[in-house]
DNA sequence: GCACTATCTTAGCGTTGTTCAAATAAGAAA
DNA sequence: TTTCTTATTTGAACAACGCTAAGATAGTGC
């Protein structure tokens, strides 16, 4: 074998394998769709033995663990890009459910595949809600910038989750076929986005 | 075999298998988890071979089509008796919210079963979206009664979808372990839920 | 009685998640 | 270098899964 087939120096035998099973899972999930993310497939197309996996994560959900995080990263930079365009701070909030939600239609597998391993673990994903940069603070951080009341502590709690609820929901639903008309007739799917999202009133008004 | 083991006279070899199987479906989900419910174990606990079930349902997803159907009528019972509570219109679409999330933490698995079959097929059960007496139309009614213009088409679809984003997002969110203090803190899970869904403006005032 | 059809079983295929002993490669110690 | 040790990967195997096909069985209609 040697260097052979890989060029790059790679220390061990493979190198990094974890970060390339990852990497793998990830091309499979948006090639194949999430119902044929099996561990097996996962190493077939990392090039690697059905067992090799099991010296980097004790089970295949620590493995969807490690694609859901690489999922809220990708999600993060999104709301970053939201969260810096230049609107005013209430239409900030509804534009961070946009972009959410946005998210999760554009690559519905990932989007699948982070949630099922939350509620798997009735567990929001640390990333969102301990981190000092989570995405959850992110939404709390724009909801006082527009004009919500910080005092209130429990009632801005209750109203960031609200956004968390009507996002994920949203993002669940806004593929199925029965809203496909009225978004036509409001002129795609961002305008069907807001026009849910308007009712909300957390996004409608911030607070 | 004859009748000794059933007493009850049976036309054909089991007599209404289909049925038998869906019951054994829910039972298992109540007591192993969604995660337990193969159709093997359906066919286990209904007692009778691995391949029975093929002569009634083509599919395991069109097994678990008709305990998702299950599911979706054992809601509306819940969702009749909090529309039928002694409330003023507004508070009533948020006890048909409240309805709605208890329903889902009280039986979290089969809520999971009913909400894949509708993800994977992109469409909301038609029990709920199409049906007369559909959870949608209800939704749709009570808003309207609680003074929502009906006049406005587009304005009332866009509510009624954010009442459902709203609260699946939150039947699929509130059992997150980060949410316990905040419960306490509030008295119990009934007014966090409340506490969420006034944030959302159709429930807090009826659009 | 007979044929016919729906129902159920037995056996088997390919796939999955997971485990375990053996093989292999890398780094440390001699 | 050689040897020892440890990390990594393989190959074979197991039980369980969804599903199919061929045959047995039980009811229905003639």
């Amino acid at each position: 074998m040697r260097e052979s087939e890989t060029p790059e120096s790679r220390p061990y035998h493979h190198g990094d394998l974890r970060r390339a099973l990852v990497e793998a899972a990830c091309r499979l999930l948006e090639k194949e769709g999430a119902q044929a993310l099996s561990l097996r497939a996962v190493a077939r197309e990392a090039g690697v033995s059905p067992a090799a996996p099991y010296h980097h994560f004790k089970d295949k959900s620590e493995l969807l663990d490690a694609v859901a995080h690489e999922g809220w990263e990708k999600l993060d930079l999104a709301f970053q890009a939201a969260r810096d365009a230049q609107t005013s701070p209430p239409d900030r909030v509804r534009e961070l459910g946009v972009a959410y939600v946005r998210f999760a239609s554009q690559h519905p597998d990932l989007y699948r595949v982070m949630y099922d391993c939350s509620r798997d673990k009735a567990d929001m994903p640390a990333h969102v809600h301990e981190n000092e940069e989570s995405a959850y603070r992110r939404v709390r951080e724009v909801l006082i910038s527009a004009g919500a009341d910080p005092a209130g502590e429990v009632g801005l709690e209750l109203a960031t989750i609200a956004c968390w609820c009507a996002a994920h929901g949203l993002a669940e639903m806004t593929s199925f076929k029965q809203f496909e008309p009225l978004k036509a007739a409001l002129g795609g799917e961002d305008a069907f986005l807001r026009g849910v999202l308007a009712h909300v009133g957390v996004f409608a008004k911030g607070l």
